[in-house]
RNA sequence: GGAGAGAUGCCGGAGUGGUCGAACGGGGCGGUCUCGAAAACCGUUGUGCUCCUUGCGGGCACCGGGGGUUCGAAUCCCCCUCUCUCCGCCA
C-alpha cells in the first residue's frame, strides 16, 4: 500500500495517478488525510495522558517502597481520573488508526508517469514487436484439436477427475512441459535467479503481503479447514521469503526464481476465448522475482524484460511486448508489461508474461526494507517480478506455430530436454 | 488425531508485579594495540508512531496476538495463533 506520509506529501501527484488508473472513488484520499491528522491529534494527547499517568506510576512505586503509603493512596486517586479519559483517548485513537487502515489498502498503487492513460487492453502501448508469424495452411488446426490428435493434452480426463479448467497432460505433451520448466529455470539461473521450490499453500499474512488480500479474495481457492489459500502465482511465496525483513544495502538486488503451479479461480470467464490452454484454472508458470533498492527497480524491470524477450525468441515464437494503459494495470503495480505471443492457428496473441515493477508498494504491506550503513533509517526496497514464462499459452502457440504435416516440430532449445528421436511429435 | 513443552532484542538465553527497552554471552559496528591481521581490551548496537524551539532533542508504544486483574504487567489470569518433542497415521 501507499504510506500516509506518502499520500500526505504528494496529494496532487496521488490524485493524478489514481486518475489515470481509472480509481473509482478518489475521495478516499481526503477521507484519508482528514482521518490522519484526526489521528495525529489523538495521538498527541493519548501519549500526554500515557506520559502523565507513568509518571505518577513512577511516583506511587517510589512512595510505597519509602513506606510512605498515605501519600501513595492520594496519588493513586489522582490515577483514577486520569484513567478514566486516557481509556477513551486510547479507544479514539484506536478507531481512527483502523478506518485510516482499511482505507489505505483500498488505494491501489499510481502508476509510473510513463503509463498512458485508457480503460481496456485496447488502449495499451504497443513497445516493440519480434518474431516472424508463420503461415499456416487453411487447414491448420487449433492447440486443442492438436492435443488430442497426438495425445498430448487431454481435457475430458481433467473434468472426470476434477472439472473444467484441469487439463491433463500425457506422453509427450507431459514431457514438453516439463522441457519448458527445466529450460526456463535454467535459463533464469544462469542469468542469477537463486531457484526456489516453495510452498503452494499460503497464509493469510502472505497473501496480504503480496496484495492478493482482502481485496482479491475470490480469486484464490480458500482451503477453509486450515485458512490456507493456494497460491495464484509463485510470487506470493516468494515475495513473502523477504516479509517483516530488513536487508542490508549491499545485498542488493536480490534476484530468485521459482517455478510453481498456480491455481486461479478466475470465476465468471467461460466462452471461445478461454477454450483449450487459453484459460484454465490450474497452471504451471516460471517466475522470476527482484528486490531492488528503489533507485535501481527500473533498470531492473528493464532487465528482466529483456530477459524475458530473450526466452521467447530462443523459443521462435512471434511476440510483442506491450505497456499496460492506467485501466488495465494490475492493482499493486506502478508499471507492467506484457509479453503476448501469437497463436497462429487460433490467430491470436495470448498473454504468457506480465513484468511489473511494484516500486514500494508490496515492500510497505510486507514490511520488507533494508538499510544502508550510510542512512540512520531503514527504507522501503522495491519489489518486481514477471513471468519467465507461464507455460500454457506457450505450449498452446508452440502447437500451433509449429505443426506440420509429418508432426509437430520442437524447438531447438528444448530438444536437449525431450530425449532422443523427439525433433518432431508425430 | 492424542499427549506434553515453549514463544523475550540480529542469535543464544536470563528475568522476585515498580529502579526492565530489558541481565549475561555470542555476532555486528566503531576504537585502542599492530607494518597488516588475529587475539585482547574499551565503547556501541531494535522497531514503529509522534511533537516541536529539527537537537547527534523530547514523548509514547512494542518482550507471539487479543482481552482481563492492578495505581503499575515481559512477569498474574483468560482466549487465540504459531513452533517444537513424543505417540498414532502416512508419501
Amino acid at each position: 500500500m501507499l504510506t500516509i506520509q506518502f499520500i500526505r506529501n504528494n496529494r496532487a501527484t496521488v490524485l493524478k495517478g489514481l486518475r489515470i488508473k481509472n480509481f473509482s472513488q478518489p475521495d478516499l484520499i481526503d477521507k484519508i488525510i482528514d482521518r490522519d491528522n484526526e489521528r495525529r491529534s489523538l495521538q498527541v494527547r493519548t501519549n500526554e495522558l500515557q506520559a502523565e499517568m507513568n509518571r505518577l506510576n513512577k511516583e506511587i512505586g517510589k512512595l510505597i517502597r519509602a513506606g510512605e503509603e498515605q501519600k501513595a493512596s492520594q496519588v493513586k486517586e489522582r490515577t483514577s481520573l486520569l484513567k478514566k479519559e486516557l481509556e477513551t483517548h486510547a479507544r479514539d485513537l484506536q478507531h481512527s488508526a483502523t478506518d485510516l487502515n482499511d482505507w489505505l489498502v483500498q488505494i491501489p498503487n499510481i502508476p509510473h508517469p510513463s503509463v498512458p492513460a485508457g480503460n481496456t487492453d485496447a488502449d495499451n502501448k504497443l513497445i516493440r514487436q519480434g518474431g516472424a508469424i508463420p503461415r499456416l495452411t487453411e487447414d491448420a488446426l487449433p492447440h486443442w484439436d492438436l492435443g488430442s490428435k497426438y495425445r498430448l493434452i487431454d481435457f475430458d480426463m481433467g473434468v472426470k477427475i476434477t472439472g473444467g479448467g484441469f487439463p491433463v497432460f500425457r506422453g509427450k505433451g507431459a514431457r514438453l512441459q516439463r522441457a519448458l520448466i527445466a529450460y526456463f529455470l535454467d535459463q533464469n539461473t544462469s542469468a542469477g535467479y537463486e531457484e526456489f521450490l516453495p510452498p503452494l499453500l499460503v497464509n493469510e499474512a502472505s497473501g496480504f503481503g503480496t496484495g492478493q488480500l482482502p481485496d482479491k479474495e475470490g480469486q484464490m481457492y480458500h482451503v477453509t479447514g486450515d485458512n490456507l489459500y493456494l497460491i495464484p502465482t509463485a510470487e506470493v511465496p516468494v515475495t513473502n521469503i523477504y516479509r517483516d525483513v530488513i536487508l542490508q544495502a549491499k545485498d542488493l538486488p536480490i534476484k530468485n526464481t521459482a517455478y510453481t503451479p498456480c491455481f486461479r479461480r478466475e470465476a465468471g470467464s467461460y466462452g471461445k476465448d478461454v477454450r483449450g490452454l487459453n484459460r484454465v484454472h490450474q497452471f504451471d508458470k516460471v517466475e522470476i522475482v527482484q528486490i531492488t533498492h528503489p533507485s535501481d527497480s527500473y533498470r531492473a524491470l528493464e532487465e528482466m524484460v529483456s530477459h524475458v524477450e530473450k526466452l521467447v525468441t530462443n523459443l521462435e515464437l512471434p511476440y510483442r511486448i506491450v505497456q499496460l494503459c492506467g485501466g488495465d494495470l494490475g492493482f499493486t503495480s506502478a508499471l507492467t508489461y506484457d509479453f503476448e505471443v501469437f497463436a497462429a492457428a487460433q490467430k491470436k496473441w495470448l498473454e504468457v508474461s506480465s513484468v511489473s515493477n511494484f516500486e514500494s508498494y508490496q515492500a510497505n504491506r510486507l514490511k520488507l526494507r533494508f538499510r544502508d550503513p550510510a542512512d540512520k533509517k531503514s527504507q522501503l526496497a522495491h519489489t518486481l517480478n514477471g513471468s519467465a514464462l507461464a507455460l500454457p499459452r506457450i505450449m498452446a502457440a508452440i502447437l500451433e506455430n509449429n505443426q506440420t504435416p509429418e508432426g509437430i516440430r520442437v524447438p531447438e532449445v528444448l530438444c536437449p530436454f525431450m530425449g532422443p528421436g523427439n525433433e518432431l511429435i508425430r
